[in-house]
DNA sequence: ACATTTTATGCAAGCGTATGCAAACATGAC
DNA sequence: GTCATGTTTGCATACGCTTGCATAAAATGT
């Protein structure tokens, strides 16, 4: 019992008195095996403790039921819960999940050189953006991609994310709806595409509007900390305070309001409109109560696992770039909208 | 160039013009090659996008270099953070990470045993425990456990936790020293055995103190909300009133607090001290300013990796249980501390 | 009963790599 | 030039499984 070696087929085998492969075709949903045999294989396979080993399979049928996931942006609000949901999704379909981190471009694209050294079958990348080279050497081997948080057809891959744009036209509508007209942008990531493209639209929108502007933009404030900080920052600025401050992240929202609240008596949302992005649960929080962008991240998730299952399966399928609608919530930190527009939301 | 066929070492050996076994060796660290072919062997490699197949090796060497990591509590408020460290910390020493979600036990089991079919080399598992039945299966296949989050020398596992029998002592002492009498126990899973540990360690100091007691205890309070209608039903009951609440979750301690401030008037920290559990950032931010105690996340990371990768590679190693000892952080949810006990911090 | 179809099993050749062993080669001492 | 020593290489086999093909056994039909 003490038996040093792993049991194998062959060893199954022998114990039941037939040959290895009927062993494997025992543990081969479908396979062509009678009732009987099975279940004598099955017998001396509990009695050796004996499991199929996949590292074998994987190398004989040349796939590895295996995804990698490349997570880079841990300190993304609800992080866990997409991890926990992709990771889920991907089970239930028969994969394993193999995770990296990354923070820099470069560890990207190592990571998923390793990702194909492992021989994965598809892979699923977070809030990052890999090189053309290593897109290109995925093409070639036929195994596909898809980008969560990430949007564009770029590079062979597939992605999934929300439309920016159309969400920004509606902050800027609804602010300016509410009698906003100077706005603030802060965002963390200046690079992130998202937020470029929220900017933007707001921005169209303001153009539009006679009276409108954008009175201040400003990146790199990452966190409740240096949202408590900035709006000091911002409202010292005399000449160019705003009215309303679009926040690319809740916690930085929430900071903002405390220092509205705890030193320079601002009264949000008659002075100062405050919206985040996210809807992490504190903004829901009858203390806070912060009107904010919620992002369909399920449905999101569910998206990009299916489609990258389908590339997987069908290699010729071409990649496609999905965009969902996200949605603001209207709390405490914005005035009650007029009853004209409610219709939108 | 569209070939369809990944390159294998066989291939870069005729291009080279060597035998696959060199091959092999070009991409063996340490192995016996001379320079001159390993460059040769390079460069065929890079023509024909050759990478070794790990699966391939994994078979060969009996090893896979995978750990698997099994995670439950995914609403745990550091879920993401853990998890990163762990990946980061597993990849450092040349591991890869297969995660796996499980909410039963019996899941956790049946993942497991996946686990082992992949030939992971260890496993981590976060806050859940295996049946006997399957970590002597993991015994006799000479694959080590470390458990992380769970206390106790149990099953041939190792575990890395917390000392809460010392940081329940230390909060019913820092209480009593504040002058608290009349304590709340509130917690979120009844069967934590953290939480079980603290509120005995809890009960034995106000045993001993002649004016001090128990006087109310509560399970299965789960987040901000139920800290928040908690609060109303405990304060209800005018008889039995708690001048302290020691909450499982700082999340639940929040929602306490709010409750206190919002409906109940209820003035923290004189009428009511409030103490959490975790550190969550929210936590010490200028409008909660909860007290709380603090979790050496890091430090277990570090601990349970490296005692796994310890039993990975001396498989004859003894499990071993580590606890940390875990900090009470002071704010302002409880009364300042007399100067004579500050020492103790 | 036999012929015919269907179903189960075994055989053997992979899958792509690692590695012990022996042969070949290079190096330096004499 | 020979020999001893150490370094590189190739050969062949193993790792544990799948699967196409051929054959044996069972089921079906007449």
């Amino acid at each position: 019992m003490t038996n040093r070696k792993r049991a194998n087929s062959l060893d199954v085998a022998a114990l039941a008195g037939v040959s290895q492969a009927t062993v494997s075709r025992a543990f081969t949903p479908g396979a062509s095996i009678s009732a009987k045999t099975k279940q004598k294989i099955e017998a001396a396979a509990t009695k050796l403790d004996y499991q199929p080993n996949i590292i074998a399979r994987s190398l004989s049928k040349r796939q590895s039921k295996l995804i990698g996931l490349l997570f880079t942006n841990w300190a993304h609000p609800k992080a866990a819960d997409l991890l926990k949901k992709i990771t889920e999704a991907l089970t239930d379909y028969g994969y394993k999940i193999i995770v990296q981190s990354t923070t820099s471009n470069h560890q990207t694209d190592d990571a998923l050189r390793d990702f194909l050294q492992y021989q994965v079958d598809g892979v699923m990348v977070f809030s990052a953006t890999p090189s053309s080279e290593v897109t290109t050497e995925y093409a070639r081997a036929r195994t596909p991609i898809v980008r969560l948080n990430r949007t564009g057809l770029a590079l062979n891959t597939s992605s999934v994310s929300i439309d920016a744009t159309a969400i920004g036209r509606h902050i800027a509508t609804s602010l300016l709806d509410q009698s906003y007209r100077r706005f603030a942008l802060i965002s963390t990531d200046p690079e992130s595409q998202i937020v470029i493209k929220i900017s933007k639209a707001v921005a169209s929108i303001t153009a539009e509007h006679p009276d409108a502007e954008i009175i201040c933009q400003r990146s790199g404030v990452d966190g409740y900390e240096a949202g408590f900080r900035e709006i000091s920052r911002i409202w010292g600025n005399q000449e160019a305070r705003p009215d309303a401050i679009i926040c690319s992240a809740d916690n930085t929202a929430l900071g903002i309001l405390a220092g509205c609240k705890q030193h320079l008596n601002i009264n949000v949302p008659d002075d100062l409109a405050v919206i985040g992005l996210g809807d992490i649960p504190p903004s829901g929080w009858k203390d806070h109560n912060l009107t904010t962008v919620k992002i369909p991240h399920d449905e999101m998730v569910s998206k990009a696992v299916e489609s990258l299952i389908a590339g997987i399966e069908d290699p010729s399928l071409e990649p496609l770039a999905f965009e969902f609608q996200a949605q603001l919530i209207l709390r405490g930190t914005t005035r009650p909208v007029p009853v004209s527009t409610e219709s939108l939301l």
